[in-house]
RNA sequence: GCGAAAGUGGCGGAAUUGGCAAACGCGCUGGACUUAGGAUCCAGUGAGGUUAAACUCUUAGGGGUUCGAGUCCCCUCUUUCGCACCA
């Protein structure tokens, strides 16, 4: 017989609507507590991943609630972008409508997971009530100066007809279809990410992230220090700055490196129309594709420019070389080149034959550049270099860059490797960016009052090689908001990671239609305190959102410095070692798994199989498992339950009890102490649940409760009443249930933790190990009291541990409280 | 190449501060029961060894520290992930 999980399941699903237990209050007393799971792009399904993900934040939000404190627990829809495009052209339908349809199926299946989700907050971010705000922030950037347009090379992707930021493409090709990406000169909004560059390497204000995420942030922003230094075009007061981490080697520099995209390149190319080479170069390395060309593996090419510039710090004159190994975008878009002691410019000046210069020797002063088959990168003694010979390389540095900059040659400088984000997206499914473009006044914002910006419907979707929006000539054609003359709106609409950046700070106060949310709103929820999503988003989501946080912070809409107290990078469910895939066809509906044992035991299975920040090996046979552990409770509470009450009731009478049931109290609050120690301070639920698994053994080990004095009885009941308790985060339906079998009125989330006495954390009686040289040659049981000198004598007068001494005297004996004693032994 | 994390039975995984390796679950073996079930209950289950013990070996491999190492240190290998001409 099956416990009767679908009848439960629906009974306490609705107990919780209508009793609105997961609805958070706006304000309360008690402490709160933000709870927040990866923002699901409505796909219509219920995958895995959501069950596994949602699984671990409902388990969070029913421990704080039994804590006894204010839980939000808010979900929402990321609605605009690319598959939601996608879906509708698929079905021939409009993605508004299709994106609705999927919302509704969506909560039906979050609810049938029985996940305590406030419904009152959702948000679907391409609702105008939504999207506005979006519009109300961009402008508020491009009223701080965070906002600019810029015609540049862009990474294009041209399955996906858009421009793509640099942390959208992986290996070279676009993060959602993989097509490859190409390169395109467009006219481009960005937000400048960078000015909070230095703010977002310092990841202090933040309770508890993993490690490996904000390493891979610090990398991708990749600060580096150095010198900026100036050199001059020769006979021109033309200034070429250049960016170096090596000021130590710059009496080595043979060469100038400049990218074909140099503003001083473009120049002479102009001048210039006649130098095939040189604009046939040009042409070519701009175009190649830019993964191959941005990769190390790549033949270093270039050209001689014919022109000449000057090291200001010793007046040597340079070739000025246009190379493919030097990027416009990092830096200041020009190289000092040092054969000598760099790896790249070395192989440029080998193949080109410009001269080498070493300025670097190392310790045993055996450089030579006649022999040299690679360059020096290491620090050494500096040599050829004027007054600085002689001095150690790395402390060099700094006085070198001080004396340049002493003349006014340059400057202590440090740069990035994050780049500003592009945030235009050249779809129709996504936030329009609220500008009107007038012949008289330029960019013009839309003013408050207009907003939002909203998406005409008539439009065709589908694939067009152009923006849809070009098509609706009524909502593209307006009048200036300044001026009132004929005018442009713009067509870009922006990143889907613009809308995901702020969302959680919407969830405050979600119906507001004032502002975004309002701040003392904002400042009473924030910062999350848990948040748990996919490693996918460590630099894309999770870096937007910190930087668009910091923003809000700097208009006073929010008083915290990062909007993530603690993250949670949960791990893939995969199946025969694989990510779950359609194309694979490894995938498993979680609705099936519900029809057959129900979502408890889905949602035990998840959470037990391995630590949550963990990939969960999927396996029929341990859903099983887990059903058949639900249905061992069931059956011990269901059929015990009236002696259970009966025990419950009796208070804490004073009779004798025996050592079985003496064993089980220790086991109860010994499990119990385990739980609290996995739940609340480690969030390791899959031992938690272990533990849950061994009291339930514990107990099932005593045959005849009916036997049982009344002092026995109290503890069968408290080690049996434990049980649901432990349970609710993990299997709710199921432990509210049996919690009400037992007579209690109040829910489960209102009834506290479970409690264990540390009196009863140890036993009696211990049993000590007995060890020689690390090996066990023994076992003792004693009184816990026992006296250390007596269990040395005890622990020598073992049989085994007699014959194991024999022909060995001791040295040591080493006695370690409750657990062992260890003979040290020797001939 | 650089950086990070990891490597434990047939499988998923436990092991708090260096203290009985393999908890818990799956699977498997034998048995009981019969309402024949995706049931339940009992016993067993790292490898070798033994009637049973004793004993030996075992946390990727090798070395070290220690009375004692999955855990700390050094070297090597493998896997996964991130970055990869960043001057």
């Amino acid at each position: 017989m099956e416990y009767p999980f679908g009848s439960i399941e629906r009974k306490w699903q609705q107990v919780w609507r209508e009793k609105r237990i997961f609805n958070a209050p706006q304000q309360s007393d008690k402490p709160k507590y933000y709870v927040l799971s990866m923002f699901p792009y409505p796909s219509g399904v219920l995958h895995i991943g959501h069950a596994s993900n949602y699984s671990i934040g409902d388990a969070v939000t029913r421990l704080k609630l039994m804590e006894g404190r204010s839980v939000m627990q808010p979900m929402g829809y990321d609605s605009f972008g690319m598959p939601a495009e996608n879906y509708a052209i698929l079905h021939n339908s409009h993605p508004r409508l299709t994106t609705e349809e999927n919302i509704a199926a969506m909560r039906k299946q979050f609810d049938g997971m029985g996940f305590g989700l406030d419904w009152d907050r959702e948000v679907s971010t391409c609702r105008p009530d939504y999207y506005r705000w979006g519009q109300y922030l961009f402008k508020k950037l491009y009223e701080k100066g965070l906002v600019y347009r810029k015609k540049s090379f862009q990474n294009w992707c041209e399955e996906c007809q858009t421009v793509l930021a640099n942390e959208q493409v992986e290996e070279g090709t676009c993060w959602r279809c993989h097509s490859a990406v190409e390169q395109k000169d467009l006219e481009q909004w960005y937000f400048k990410i960078t000015d909070y560059a230095e703010e977002l390497l310092d990841f202090s204000k933040v309770i508890d992230w993993p490690e490996r995420v904000m390493t891979m942030q610090k990398n991708w922003i990749g600060k580096s220090a150095g010198a900026k230094i100036d050199f001059t075009l020769q006979d021109s007061e033309t200034k070429i700055p250049i960016f170096t981490t090596r000021p130590d080697t710059i009496y080595g520099v043979t060469f100038m490196a400049l990218p074909p995209e140099h503003p001083l390149v473009q120049g002479w190319l102009a001048n210039d129309p006649d130098n095939a080479a040189m604009h046939d170069f040009c042409h070519k390395v701009i175009n190649a594709d830019k993964m191959l060309r941005s990769s190390a593996d790549t033949i270093k090419e270039g050209i001689f420019s014919g022109r000449y510039c000057i090291n200001p710090l010793n007046g040597a004159k340079v070739q000025i070389w246009i190379t493919n190994y030097v990027l416009m975008d990092y830096g200041t878009g020009a190289v000092m080149a040092v054969p000598a002691h760099d790896q790249r410019d070395f192989d440029f000046a080998k193949k080109y034959n410009i001269p080498m210069k070493l300025v670097i020797q190392n310790l045993d002063t055996s450089l030579n550049l006649n022999t040299m088959s690679e360059a020096y990168t290491e620090a050494g003694i500096m040599a050829n270099s004027a007054q600085f010979d002689g001095r150690d390389s790395e402390t060099a540095k700094a006085d070198i860059t001080a004396w340049a900059a002493e003349n006014g040659w340059g400057e202590q400088t440090h740069t990035y490797r994050l780049r500003d984000w592009g945030i235009s997206r050249q779809r129709y499914w996504g936030n329009p960016i609220p500008v009107i473009h007038c012949p008289k006044c330029g960019v013009v914002l839309v003013p408050d009052a207009d907003l939002p910006v909203q998406l005409p419907d008539n439009v065709q979707v589908g694939r067009t090689t152009s923006n849809p929006l070009l098509s609706v000539p009524e909502w593209l054609n307006v009048s200036c908001p300044k001026c009132g003359t004929a005018a442009r709106r713009e067509t870009d609409t922006m990143d889907t990671f613009v809308d995901s950046s702020w969302y959680y700070a919407r969830y405050a106060d979600p119906k507001n239609t004032d502002q975004p949310f309002a701040p003392e709103l904002a400042k009473h929820w924030l910062p999350v305190d848990q948040y748990i999503g996919g490693i996918e988003h460590a630099v894309m989501h999770l870096m937007y959102a910190r930087f668009i946080y910091k923003f809000m912070r700097d208009l006073g809409w929010v008083d915290s410095d990062e909007p993530f107290a603690r993250l949670l990078t949960q791990g893939m469910v995969t199946k025969d070692g694989a990510k779950m895939s359609k194309s694979k066809g490894n995938t498993v509906d979680p609705q099936y798994i519900i029809d057959r044992f129900g979502a408890d035991t889905l949602r035990v299975f998840l959470m037990f199989a391995s630590p949550p920040e963990k990939d969960v090996e999927w396996s029929d046979d341990g859903v099983m498992g887990s059903f058949r552990f639900l249905n061992r409770v069931w059956r011990l509470i269901d059929s015990h339950k009236d002696i259970i009450r009966k025990g419950l009731a009796t208070g804490n009478p004073q009779k004798e009890i025996s050592a079985e049931i003496a064993e089980l109290r220790y086991e109860a609050h010994h499990a119990i102490f385990r739980w609290h120690e996995d739940c609340l301070s480690r969030m390791q639920y899959n031992t938690a649940i272990a533990s849950t698994m061994e009291l339930l053994n514990a107990i099932i080990r005593i045959k005849m409760p009916q036997t049982l004095n009344a002092a026995e009885l109290a503890i069968y009941a408290f080690a049996c009443a434990a049980l649901p308790k432990m349970l609710y985060p993990f299997a709710p339906h199921i432990a509210e249930e049996l919690w009400q079998d037992l007579g209690n009125t109040i829910l489960l989330h209102d009834s506290g933790l479970p409690e264990y006495n540390k009196q009863y954390l140890c036993r009696d009686s211990i049993t000590y190990v007995v060890q020689i040289n690390g090996k066990i040659r023994g076992k003792l049981e004693v009184s816990a009291d026992i006296d250390p000198e007596a269990l040395k004598a005890q622990a020598l007068e073992l049989e085994n541990v007699q014959r194991s001494l024999d022909g060995f005297s001791i040295k040591k004996i080493i006695v370690v409280a409750g657990k062992m004693v260890s003979i040290a032994a020797g001939k």
